[in-house]
RNA sequence: GGAGAGAUGGCAGAGUGGUCGAAUGCGGCGGUCUUGAAAACCGUUGUACCGCGAGGUACCGGGGGUUCGAAUCCCUCUCUCUCCGCCA
């Protein structure tokens, strides 16, 4: 959610920036701000009427306090033309309040100047390409064939247990899938993530908070009875551990990091792309998260990209990353990077790791604030998340492009958490 | 699932209709004292919105109501805790 007042103060930067997100704010802008003046305009009525009223209440404990009642009846009587008014006053306002919040939720983030412009995937910007793509031996299969042929992940008992997008891992399969969690736990301890297991369901208010409630609704599983979401990514609980907090600037950057299975209806995403482990109901993920502060906040972009490619050099994978164009990018996002790494077998690249510099945009939802040693007035903090990794693709792309004659070959950072280096 | 209790500032905890944005203690910050520190003492210490400012307004779990006036009374919702039952 984009600041009210920064609205309001730069109404054309905001309707300029957000055209590289193909996004006509025009006309929500100028109706924001012309809300915004009669907010106030009914703000100082109202409050001017409230302190006439809550003036009069006090005068008229004190007179009956010595006794004169008459003259408080008297005053007594002058009070409910002003009541009325009030009761008119906060209808109004809150009228205008909810309008001016219905349309804030419209808007999206403003990108960062350094974002492309472009309508879709094929506009963002290869920043950096690293790894040779294999070369397969005859008959290499897609990952889907392999995981049957070595009994790694059975698709179908998935169906059968709960339905389609929810498979079930097994031996070896369940064991690399174990390894690739700790091997992403492990090192983002390393690199001074403190390590959460947060709830995988939340409450409305911290689905509010991220950003998945209310447009996103249909994407989470809704658990009616209790009102509870089973969390889509563990950026969910995780930031909303910093909702409606103050921290102290000199504690920042709050670094943490939380392996979660993940629930997403993928609602209207059936037919393409979705074989074997492209695009699931259920899947597991590290995340990292950082709080930092707006003026280090790209800094730690960077860092956090780094970080990630440094995962996914140790797996060995062939990788590139991308600045999203203004047309992909996400709602919520300043700027964000994608991470593939590519699928020999599928011929395609697949996305594992999204890491986005929220700015203040969350933050602003979350009435997540800093203070400034010696400043009264606390700051709106940002925040920042990433993949650190999605282990579905991951996986896919590990057994495609290390499949070999004799078998799948386990990277070898990876053999310590597998307790095996090769998958026949 | 059954029965009961409760929700107040960073924390603990008073406050049951009017000088209550809220006592007191702890914690935090500043100061006095000290070579320095501790102790002691003094002062200070919520957030948001509006206003150039003086200042004003709102907030005592959420929503609604009674009243000239609500942290305080009534209704309602949510959440937490305790005991019993069930249970990893």
């Amino acid at each position: 959610m984009l600041n009210l007042k920064f609205i309001q103060d730069n109404p054309e930067l905001v309707v300029e920036k957000l055209k590289r997100k193909n996004f006509d704010a025009s006309e929500i802008v100028s109706t924001i701000i012309d809300l915004y003046a009669q907010k106030n305009k009914l703000q100082g009525e109202a409050d001017e009427a409230k302190a006439e009223m809550n003036k009069i209440s006090k005068e008229i404990g004190l007179l009956f306090r010595e006794g004169k009642a008459e003259e408080a009846n008297a005053a007594k009587a002058r009070t409910s033309e002003i009541k009325e008014n009030i009761k008119q006053f906060d209808t109004d306002f809150a009228a205008i309040e909810e309008k001016v919040t219905n349309l804030l939720i419209l808007l999206p983030n403003l990108p960062h100047d350094s974002v492309p412009s472009g309508k879709g995937e094929q506009d963002n910007e290869v920043v950096k390409s690293h790894g040779d793509i294999p070369v397969l031996h005859e008959n290499a299969m897609p990952h889907w064939e392999l995981a049957t042929k070595y009994n790694l992940i059975d698709f179908e008992l998935g169906v059968k247990i709960t339905g389609a997008g929810f498979p079930v891992y097994r031996g070896k399969g369940a064991q690399l899938q174990r390894a690739l969690i700790n091997f992403f736990l492990a090192e983002a301890s390393k690199a001074g993530y403190e390590e959460i297991q947060p709830p995988l369901a939340v409450n409305e208010a911290s689905g509010f908070g991220t950003g998945q409630l209310p447009d996103k609704e249909g994407q989470m599983y809704h658990v009616t009875e209790d009102n509870l979401y089973l969390i889509p990514t563990a950026e969910v609980p995780v930031t909303n551990i910093y909702r409606d907090v103050i921290l102290d600037a000199k504690d920042l950057p709050y670094k943490n990091t939380a392996y979660s299975a993940c629930f997403r209806r993928e609602a209207g995403s059936y037919g393409k792309d979705v074989r074997g482990l492209n695009r699931l109901h259920q899947f597991d993920k590290v995340e990292i998260v950082q709080i930092a502060h707006p003026e280090k906040s790209y800094e730690t972009l960077d860092e956090m990209v780094t970080y990630v490619e440094g995962l996914v050099k140790k797996l060995g994978l062939p990788y590139r990353i991308l600045r999203l164009c203004g047309g992909d990018a996400s709602f919520a996002s300043a700027l964000t990077y994608d991470f593939e790494v590519y699928s020999t077998a599928q011929e395609k690249w697949l996305e594992v790791s999204s890491v986005s510099n929220f700015e203040s945009f969350q933050a602003n939802r979350l009435k997540l604030r800093f203070r400034e040693e010696g400043v009264k007035k606390p700051q709106i903090a940002h925040t920042l998340n990433g993949s650190a990794l999605a282990l579905p693709r991951i996986v896919a792309a590990l057994l495609e492009n290390n499949q070999t004659p004799e078998g799948i070959k386990i990277p070898e950072a990876l053999v310590p958490y597998t307790g095996f280096d090769i998958i026949n």
